[in-house]
DNA sequence: TGATTGACCAACT
DNA sequence: CAGTTGGCCAATC
């Protein structure tokens, strides 16, 4: 067991532990763990979470705008969206309805006990 | 090993 | 308002 697991891990921590019917932003993720600036390896964690043997509900996680930017990476256009509809989160061109109350903001929602 | 890219974001021009 | 650039880190070519 390493210490220090990758940072991929970090992230998929934080995605696993989005509830049900929220989102989060990649930006957001970046900055819970200090990588303001890094969302883009978020990105990349995400990629990799589609190929990782854990299930990690990327399609809670879009652009800082609530815009389904990976939707392409999910095996299809479609999928995100439904998946998301299927969570009772609505979608509508390609981005999350009322995104701002449906954000799940990490570092409020994590460290908030800390 | 160096250069390029990648599901982003923010600032600058 | 749209296009460019810088930034961060890791993986691929």
């Amino acid at each position: 067991m390493p210490l220090k697991e990758s940072f991929f891990d970090d992230v998929y921590k934080v995605v696993e532990k989005i509830p049900y019917g929220r989102v989060t932003s990649y930006g957001a993720i970046a900055e819970f763990l200090r990588l303001r600036g890094s969302a883009r390896m978020v990105g990349w964690a995400m990629n990799a979470s589609h190929t990782s043997n854990k299930n990690i509900p990327a399609h809670r996680v879009v652009n800082r705008n609530g815009l389904l930017t990976g939707k392409h990476h999910f095996g299809g256009p479609k999928v995100m969206q439904q998946l998301l509809q299927s969570e009772g989160i609505k979608v509508k061109d390609n981005k999350v309805v009322k995104f701002d109350k449906l954000f799940w903001d990490p570092k409020i929602e994590i460290t908030k006990s800390e």
